[in-house]
DNA sequence: TGTACATCAGTGAACGCGCGTTCACTGATGTAC
DNA sequence: TGTACATCAGTGAACGCGCGTTCACTGATGTAC
C-alpha cells in the first residue's frame, strides 16, 4: 500500500511542504541576478576590487539597471528619429521596444519583471522610467490619452514577455505582426474602445 | 580632479564591470524561488526530512509548479462554470485569469516569467499549459483562431505582469477595465484586426 | 635629476552565512507469531 | 496478550560551495622640493 492516503497517520508533510512554498510565493520574487563575484570573475579581477568603484553590490546592480534602462530608451528614440515622415510612429516605437526586449531577455526581466525593492539610491528609476515611457507616447502623439498609451504598452509587454519565457511555443504570428495588430486596434488617439474601421486595409 | 576621465590610465574597471553584467543579462534569468531549507523551516522540520518526499529540490519545485498551475486552471474554469449564459465568456475568463495572477504574484512569475530550464520530470509542464490555455480558448469559443487567442492572452499577461511589478504606478484604469477593452477590441472570433463596431454597448 | 612620500587601484586571505545534499542515527508504529 | 522485529518518517551533524564584505597588504604612478 502506497502513502497515497495519509488519513491514518494524520500529518501529510509532502502537502505541507508544497503549501508552505505556495504561501511564500504569494509575495513577488526578485529575479536571480549575476553575482558580484561572477561579474568580477568575468573582468579577471578580485571580488574586493569592485569596492573601489561601488560601495556595495546593490550600487553595482543599480548602475547595471541604469545602463540597461538607458539602452532601451535610446533604442526606441533612435528608431523614432530614423523613421521617415509617412510611417506610423506608434508601430515604429512598438517594433523597436519589442526588438530590444527580445534582444536583451535578462535585462528586460530586470527592468520589468523583478520584485527588487529599490533602495534610496535608485528609487528614482521607477518613476523616471514611467515618465520616460509617457514622454515617448507623447512624442508619438502629443494628444495621446495617458491610460490608452499605458494599455498599449501593457500589450507590448505581454507579447514580449511571454515570448521571452515560452520560446518553444508556436505563436502563430511574429512579434512585429502582433505589434501591428495591437497598434491598429488599441487606438491611442481617442479614449474609446473602438478604432475607426473605415480606413480598413 | 575626479576619476571621470580615465583615458590616461587606460582601464576603466567601473565600465567594464557594468558591461560584464550587461553581457550576462543577455540570457534570461530564473526567478529567485523559496529555498528548500526555508520551506522546511516553515513546516518546522529538518531540511533532510524533505528528502523522504522529494528526491531533490528540483522535484519539490516541480510539485509546487504543478500545484500553482492547477490552481490557476481551476480558478478560470470555475469562473466559466459559474458564468450565467448571457455573459461574455471571454471577459469572464480574462477577469478570472487576471484576478488569480494579481492574487498570486510569485506563483504567476514562476509560471510565466521564469527562465527555469525544466528537467525531464517536469518537461511536460510547458506544452501541457499551452494545451490547456488553448482548450480554455476553445471552450470560450470553439472556432477561435489559435493565433488570435494567443494574442489576447498575451495582452492579458501584459496587463497583469506590469501591474504586478509596477504596483506604485497609476494605470488610469483597473485591470478589469483593461480586460473589457482588450476583449472588445481583440476579436477572437475572426482573424481580422477590426471588431464589429455595430453592437456597441 | 634624484629622492621622499602620498595616493590610487588593486590583491589575497579570511569572516560568517545560507544553500543542497549525505549519512548514521532514532524512536514511534505496525505486524508476525 | 506479549515479545521480536521490520518499516517508516523523522533528527542532527557534517560536507563543500558560492556568496557579500572586511582588512591588512602591495606596488605602480604622480607630485614636492
Amino acid at each position: 500500500m502506497r502513502s497515497e492516503d495519509e488519513t491514518k497517520s494524520g500529518r501529510d508533510l509532502r502537502a505541507e511542504l508544497v503549501a508552505a512554498a505556495v504561501d511564500m510565493l504569494a509575495r513577488p520574487q526578485p529575479i536571480a541576478v549575476p553575482s558580484l563575484r561572477s561579474i568580477a570573475r568575468a573582468c579577471g579581477v578580485a571580488p574586493s576590487a569592485v569596492y573601489w568603484h561601488f560601495p556595495s553590490e546593490a550600487d553595482l546592480r543599480s548602475a547595471v539597471l541604469d545602463a540597461e534602462y538607458a539602452s532601451l530608451i535610446e533604442a526606441v528614440e533612435a528608431a523614432l528619429d530614423a523613421a521617415s515622415d509617412g510611417t506610423d510612429r506608434l508601430a515604429v516605437a512598438g517594433d523597436a521596444y519589442i526588438a530590444w526586449a527580445l534582444d536583451h531577455p535578462g535585462a528586460y526581466q530586470l527592468l520589468f519583471e523583478s520584485a527588487d525593492e529599490l533602495p534610496a539610491t535608485r528609487a528614482e528609476h521607477g518613476p523616471r522610467l514611467q515618465r520616460r515611457i509617457v514622454e515617448l507616447a507623447r512624442r508619438v502623439d502629443p494628444d495621446a490619452p495617458f491610460a490608452a498609451a499605458l494599455l498599449l504598452w501593457s500589450a507590448w509587454h505581454g507579447v514580449v514577455s511571454l515570448r521571452l519565457h515560452k520560446t518553444e511555443w508556436d505563436w502563430g504570428m511574429t512579434a512585429q505582426e502582433a505589434n501591428r495588430r495591437l497598434v491598429t486596434v488599441l487606438s491611442v488617439h481617442r479614449g474609446g474602445p473602438a478604432p475607426a474601421p473605415d480606413n480598413g486595409t
